[in-house]
RNA sequence: GGGCCCGUGGCUCAGCUUGGUUAGAGCGCACGGCUGAUAACCGUGAGGUCCUGGGUUCGAAUCCCAGCGGGCCCA
């Protein structure tokens, strides 16, 4: 099938659909997975989205990222590892789940639907959203294992992940510990620092006077405090022990606050101006030991039974508060440390669900952060609240369902990272980060401050932790697969058992004879993903691809992941198998709306990929993603560049029509000619030069991940080279008839730039780039791979030639300053002009000229072309110096004035450069002139314009000889009968008949060009006529040109 | 309070690694032109405290320091 005229438009929709039914159909994906299959392996892990619903740009984003990059490598003749994954265990899923089920709280979900029911919706969820999620990016045309993902939920995955907890245990990293953790209180369960977001809220900000046991009874210590529902916790009062604290004297009572602060907190707690004063000043570590009385007492009568007393704490700052801090072990890390430092009991009267307990008093039953209002008032009841007020500040809030996090004191499981830390730290150094800071310096400061990961969750919807207790003897047993579960289980496993609520009825029978249970904790989310690099391989149940696969040679994910996935899988790894999983890194941004904000629902400015898809296609989307922006900053996404993208689209499809059009009719075939046997110009090998040039530059921007450049330089060459430039200068041999050498080697150039530009741009663009490789390249070169996709990615330095390249730039410069000059004159660019000169200083602009001077004639329409060092025809005229002349002559000055202006400037210059004087004649007598008696003009002579370029100026004479304006003439009447052809939709190689009715003058100066009018326009025949009634044509127009009327009329 | 990133015409961004002509491009705007691949294109023009201040240097958008503003992450 030879090469078809291409519809002449681009219609991304019918396009793009119609290309992923041929891959779907021919399995073009897996064929290409099998022609590299004995190439080097490369590595890449899918960082697993979560199937919690639609994707977004970020989404679509992320996974053009891969593609490009991987369809890059694959053409590169990697074999490729490209898997994709899903992330679908956790709280997200369980939140929505709820949503649906109308559920509000844990106790419903055991009681009213039960856990094997809800796990089981959550699962469906999951399902559902993936299929959802991959169809839309199917539709972005990524090409990944979409019939073979790896799933968090898959039991084989969850046994990999088991695995690592049984390592863990084994470097005794895995520990069950009381700490106080970040909890929230709706979904009942410990979060990590992964799971928290930070939002501004208003607290309470209350200063509260603690009563001192002393003997003068009026003394107080002062804290501050923005959670007063932690106070019925409260077991101590830190100050720092460096700090100076002052006794602060003021209606009576004595306050105790840091010596720093008392300034500020006098003018912000007392209103009007007290009087106060400073009784004494004392170091924070003389305050210690001191006791007081807790605050509320009457309300929680089992304060009474504890000892409550100042104690020194390095932690404490004075960049807020009063630098006496309120003490709570139960609800603060920093409290924890101190609590567990001096012995104090770690008093958490909260409940999971955030209820103050029985031993909280008066306040049982309560919600914590309800509470807040009454014990205020209690404070101020037994006159203890010294002020109360709102403060904005920043605080965390649960990631799935924004309840406010609170801390409390429980019993978890906990990853000692901090034993391992450094370890990470020597591993992440090993990793290649683009951009380098987003290891160095963003990732290595997170791990540094990294703490202990809290992996136990009080949930369903989760890998269940592998830990099975002894009730009689507390023996621990960590299971490490499923083989060794089945060894152990009392009872028989069948079905899914590995998922909650199965698994919790498997009993072990422990050594010391009792039963062990398992934990009812499920796992932290974050692990499901971290163990993907082994997991996804079912290592260690399975051997053999693990150990082709890993570690992966790439991931690439957006920065949110740095306390993510970059450190779930950095932490798992070193854990597993002392060792980072990934060795590069790319990461990238976020996408922003087009203010730079987030894009999130309840600002209403979010942009869904699939609206852009609709509007523009994938190709375009794809390419504006890779082209905004550099990869690793925030996308602040913008319709107008994407339009600009479509933009170059349409350029390109355009270019392609241009192709078809003249190769169809011709019935080109490239494979049927010798390169010795067409004729090549410059223009030809400065476009190979050009294409060959531009894959150097995109292969250098893969290689580095500077996606942003490999776009750039694509659009460069379509617009400015290939279409603005090449296209231009070929026209006029497209439009030769016949087998010509000039024209076929135009053809066989254009073919060739077009094979290699859509080889380059089908990483980016897979979709456009196939539909041209499938109609333009298989029309012809039959034994060319069944899709562009399988090319080899190459390139050829010997074909480039910079030199060319060069002069190429600089002539069109010149070019563009011929039409300037043109444009001055207000002389048109169809109307040839007799001469152009080129002067320039420069040796390369001549070089330049010399060597592609044909162009240069051609594009500038001119007949004669010279170029100089400097521009002789300049007319130079002189004229006297009055300055100096004047009182020398006096009267005579006129006449030497005309004396000078009927010599050439141009000898008068030289005379002076010759003899140092010029002498003229007044009334017969002769005068001396010196070179400061003369100014000189320089004129360009009449009908010369001139203008400048970079490196020089072109000259360019419009005289209106007889001859350029017959030739102006001819021009002028093809481009209208060119016009009218487009009017009557004929086809581009159809004849046609020509009457023209013109005056005699016209007919007179178009005569001489009567064949090449005829040429032109593929007339057949054309004939003078006076009365163009008599034809009987098909189109008829009257023209104006010039002063003359001129009618057409044209016959098919 | 800490870490990282960003700040260049009205808008979107190059340039900064490696300091060196007059700081570029696209979009938008105004005017003019061209057109048998063109829902295109070309030319000209207006439009810049390269965030601010200091330093290094013969020379700073570029390197260094401090600050301001924005974003993300953390405390």
């Amino acid at each position: 099938m030879p090469i078809k005229e291409a519809s002449h438009s681009y219609n991304h929709h019918e396009l793009e659909e119609e290309i992923q039914r041929f891959w779907r159909e021919n399995q073009i994906y897996q064929k290409s997975k099998e022609l590299r299959k004995n190439g080097p392996r490369y590595s890449f892990l899918d960082g697993p989205p979560y199937c919690s619903g639609r994707i977004h740009l970020g989404t679509a984003w992320n996974k053009v990222i891969k593609d490009t990059y991987l369809r890059f490598k694959s053409m590169s003749g990697f074999n490729l590892r490209r898997q994709a994954g899903w992330d679908t265990h956790g709280l997200p899923i369980e939140h929505k789940v709820e949503g649906i089920l109308g559920l509000k709280s844990k106790k419903e979900i055991e009681e009213n639907i039960g856990i094997d029911n809800f796990v089981k919706q959550c699962r469906e969820f999951a399902i559902k959203n993936k299929a959802i999620m991959t169809e839309q990016f199917k539709m972005l045309g990524v090409w990944m294992d979409w019939d073979d993902p790896y799933v968090t939920f898959d039991t084989k995955y969850m046994e990999s992940c088991w695995w690592t907890l049984k390592r863990a245990h084994e470097k005794h990293l895995l520990v069950n510990d009381l700490r106080v953790i970040t909890w929230c209180p709706r979904c009942e369960t410990a979060l990590a620092m992964a799971e928290i977001d930070y939002e501004n809220k208003d607290d309470p900000s209350i200063f509260v006077k603690f009563p001192l046991k002393t003997a003068e009874g009026n003394e107080y210590i002062l804290v501050w405090t923005t959670t007063p529902w932690t106070l019925p916790a409260n077991m101590a009062v830190c100050v720092h022990p460096e700090y100076d604290y002052a006794y602060v004297v003021i209606d009576g009572d004595i306050l105790i606050m840091a010596e720093a602060l008392v300034e500020s907190l006098m003018e912000s707690l007392f209103d009007d101006e007290k009087e106060y004063e400073i009784s004494k000043v004392v170091k924070g570590s003389d305050l210690e030991g001191i006791t007081y009385n807790h605050p509320l007492f009457d309300e929680i009568p089992i304060q009474r039974e504890f000892e409550h007393m100042i104690l020194p704490g390095e932690h404490v700052t004075l960049t807020e508060g009063t630098g006496c801090v309120h003490t709570a072990p139960g609800h603060g890390p920093d409290d924890f440390e101190i609590g567990k430092k001096y012995g104090l009991p770690i008093f958490s009267p909260v409940d999971e669900a955030g209820l103050f307990k029985e031993e909280a008093g008066k306040y049982k039953g309560q919600f914590v952060k309800d509470a807040d209002t009454y014990i205020i008032a209690d404070l101020d009841a037994h006159g203890l609240l010294l002020k109360s007020g709102i403060i904005n500040h920043r605080y965390g809030f649960c990631w799935r369902c924004k309840t406010p996090i609170i801390y409390l004191a429980t019993k978890q499981w906990f990853l000692k990272i901090t034993d391992i830390r450094d370890q990470m730290l020597d591993e992440l150094d090993k990793v290649e980060w683009i951009p380098s800071w987003a290891g160095e310096s963003r990732f290595r400061n997170w791990v540094e401050n990294s703490r202990d990961w809290t992996i136990s969750r009080q949930r369903y919807w989760g890998i269940p932790i592998p830990i099975w207790i002894c009730s009689e003897c507390n023996e621990i047993k960590v299971v490490g697969s499923i083989t060794e579960l089945k060894e152990l289980a009392q009872e028989s496993l069948k079905g899914d058992f590995i998922h909650r609520p199965h698994v919790d009825e498997i009993s072990i029978k422990c050594s010391c004879g009792g039963s062990m249970t398992r934990i009812p904790d499920v796992l932290d989310v974050w692990i499901d993903s971290g163990v993907a690099g082994w997991a996804a391989l079912y290592y260690p149940q399975e051997k053999e691809e693990f150990e082709k696969w890993y570690p992966y040679d790439f991931i690439t994910e957006g920065h949110d992941q740095t306390r993510g996935w970059f450190y779930s899988q950095l932490g798992c790894g070193v854990i597993s198998l002392d060792s980072s999983p990934y060795q590069k890194v790319l990461m990238h941004g976020f996408t922003l709306d087009e203010e730079g904000k987030k894009m999130s629902k309840s600002l209403g400015n979010v942009v869904e990929p699939d609206e852009v898809i609709q509007q523009y296609g994938a190709d375009v989307l794809r390419f504006y993603l890779l082209w905004g922006n550099k990869p690793w900053e925030d996308l602040k996404f913008n319709w107008d560049e994407v339009k600009n993208v479509n933009k170059m689209f349409n350029i390109l499809w355009n270019v392609y029509v241009f192709t078809t059009t003249y190769m169809s009719i011709d019935n080109f075939n490239p494979t049927l000619y010798k390169e010795e046997d067409l004729k090549f110009r410059d223009e030809d090998r400065w476009i190979i030069s050009r294409i060959n040039t531009v894959a150097q530059e995109v292969t250098e921007a893969f290689d580095s991940l500077y996606l942003h450049k490999a776009t750039r330089s694509i659009n460069e060459f379509i617009l400015e080279d290939l279409s603005r430039w090449y296209v231009r200068l070929i026209r006029g041999r497209t439009w030769i008839e016949k087998e010509d050498p000039d024209k076929l080697g135009a053809y066989y150039t254009l073919y060739h730039v077009i094979k290699q530009l859509i080889t380059l741009l089908c990483p980016i663009a897979p979709h456009i780039t196939e539909k041209i490789y499938q109609n333009l390249v298989l029309g012809v070169e039959h034994d060319e791979p069944a899709s562009v996709h399988f090319l080899d990615w190459k390139f050829d330095e010997k074909l480039m030639d910079q030199d060319l390249e060069r002069d190429m730039d600089v002539i069109r410069e010149i070019i563009e300053a011929c039409a300037r000059a043109r444009d001055i004159a207000r002389y048109k660019l169809r109307w040839p002009v007799k001469e152009v000169v080129i002067v320039s200083e420069d040796p390369r602009v001549l070089k330049a000229a010399r060597n592609l001077n044909h162009i240069i004639m051609e594009q500038a329409n001119t007949k004669e072309l010279l170029s100089s060092n400097n521009f002789k025809n300049l007319k130079i005229t002189a004229k006297p110096n009055l300055k100096t002349l004047g009182p020398k002559l006096r009267e005579d000055v006129p006449k030497v004035t005309s004396a000078l202006g009927g010599v050439d400037g141009a000898e008068i210059v030289n005379t002076l450069e010759l003899e140092g004087k010029y002498m003229v004649k007044v009334d017969g007598k002769p005068i001396e002139l010196t070179a400061d008696d003369i100014l000189f003009d320089t004129e360009l002579p009449k009908n010369i314009v001139t203008a400048e370029f970079e490196n020089g100026s072109v000259f360019v004479d419009t005289e209106l000889t007889r001859e350029i304006l017959s030739e102006s003439m001819a021009r002028e009447l093809i481009r209208r009968i060119q016009d009218m052809r487009k009017d009557m939709d004929l086809d581009v190689e159809a004849n046609i008949q020509i009457f023209i009715d013109c005056s005699d003058q016209f007919s007179d100066l178009i005569k001489a060009f009567l064949g090449f009018i005829s040429n032109e326009v593929r007339a057949m025949k054309f004939v003078f006529t006076k009365d163009l009634n008599e034809v009987s044509g098909d189109y008829t127009k009257i023209w104006n040109i010039e002063d003359d009327e001129v009618g057409i009329t044209i016959k098919k």
